[in-house]
DNA sequence: AATGACACGTGAGAC
DNA sequence: TGTCTCACGTGTCAT
């Protein structure tokens, strides 16, 4: 509400001038004694320019009071934020595709069927192909890496399928690139179901593979 | 120059509430009027809860004082400044340019600390921690995971260190996330040099952790 | 003991 | 007019 707007580099020179001027006779007339008088000026100087600085730090002014100030520097960090994030998100999925530039700035919110298709064409000329690798790693461990086109769903489907066949994860990474999608995880069978020996590594790749690559 | 890093939260209410009682007391004495004593308790009051919604919009802070609150602020609204400048760059680069991977791999390079600072933090508040994971999975290879830093020059140096240690990358994935980096590799030794039983899991992994975590 | 940081109440200028 | 903001000097904690 209604703050004034105030021209505050010279106001607050003359004024303190003239309070400070005031204070001095008092001293004389009361010899009043102050400690921290020098310092605590010291200090309210310090971060009043602090402030100032800050203000200037920040394009969008609303108002000069301090409240004000620190209020639009927290708005501004915000929107810093933000652009930075969206900035990196764009930048990344550059990096994915190289095509596709209009596209990607205009749909946010739509990311159509057509860009997995793209994807897909562009892994394969890549030379990339999907597999599976199984390793055994422990008694009820194992490492799986899984390569596969990158399309929508795909990593619920990952999950839906481990907990299928009674695999718990215990750590995963995930990392696509031009069109592609890795998934590497470690997982072990959850206890109960059945030790580790019961499991065939080959059907179990190929079961993996032909899931992953279905097409819903 | 160290002023007092006090907890000020509490330390506040409880001063507060000391010197409030002694001056009501006063005011009954003396019968003491202050027509804006309320408004400009609601003043301080304001000013006080802007610079602590500040201080929790800022990642790195070095003392809990009102201006250094707002010293670290005019800091990281710097550095922000800084990234956005450097992604919006890098995005015109690429958008020009679609494949200058020289250009690319120079600006890793020289890429400002800054933003690994602000990276380091985000990590941390995450409870991202640095680790290395290392199984034997076959005769000479070995299948690798490690958590660390983002920063520039960490993948070559990653690659340095495998070089050195006589691995030969079998395959690799790699993934970023609000400022950690995920490696994950399926390595072997060379063949020649020796074999897999010489070499100590424990010690190898935390020379890897200590040579990643090191910071040139 | 001395310094630094803070909240407080107050008078004054601006709207 | 009253209301808002400010700088000021002070007492009081904590280091």
């Amino acid at each position: 509400m209604g703050g004034g707007n105030r021209f505050q580099e010279p106001v607050r020179i003359s004024r303190r001038r003239q309070v400070r001027k005031e204070k001095e006779e008092d001293e004389v007339n009361e010899s009043f004694k102050s400690p921290n008088l020098e310092a605590e000026r010291r200090r309210r100087e310090k971060l009043h320019s602090r402030l100032m600085a800050l203000r200037s730090h920040v394009p969008i002014v609303t108002n000069m009071t301090k409240a004000s100030i620190v209020e639009d520097a927290i708005c501004y960090i915000g929107e810093l934020q933000k652009i930075v994030q969206n900035l990196t998100e764009k930048l990344h999925e550059m990096e994915e595709g190289p095509l596709e530039i209009d596209e990607q700035q205009t749909d946010h919110i739509i990311k159509p069927e057509v860009e997995t298709i793209v994807l897909k064409e562009e892994m394969k000329k890549l030379g990339i192909e999907e597999n599976v690798q199984l390793c055994k790693i422990g008694e009820r461990k194992f490492w799986l890496k899984i390569t596969t086109e990158k399309k929508p769903g795909i990593f619920t489907k990952f999950m839906d399928v481990m907990s299928f066949m009674g695999f718990e994860i215990i750590d995963i990474t995930l990392a696509t690139s031009n069109g592609a999608i890795i998934i590497c995880s470690s997982v072990q069978i959850i206890q109960g179901l059945c030790d580790g020996d019961s499991v065939d590594l080959q059907q179990t790749k190929d079961f993996l593979l032909e899931v992953m690559r279905s097409n819903p």
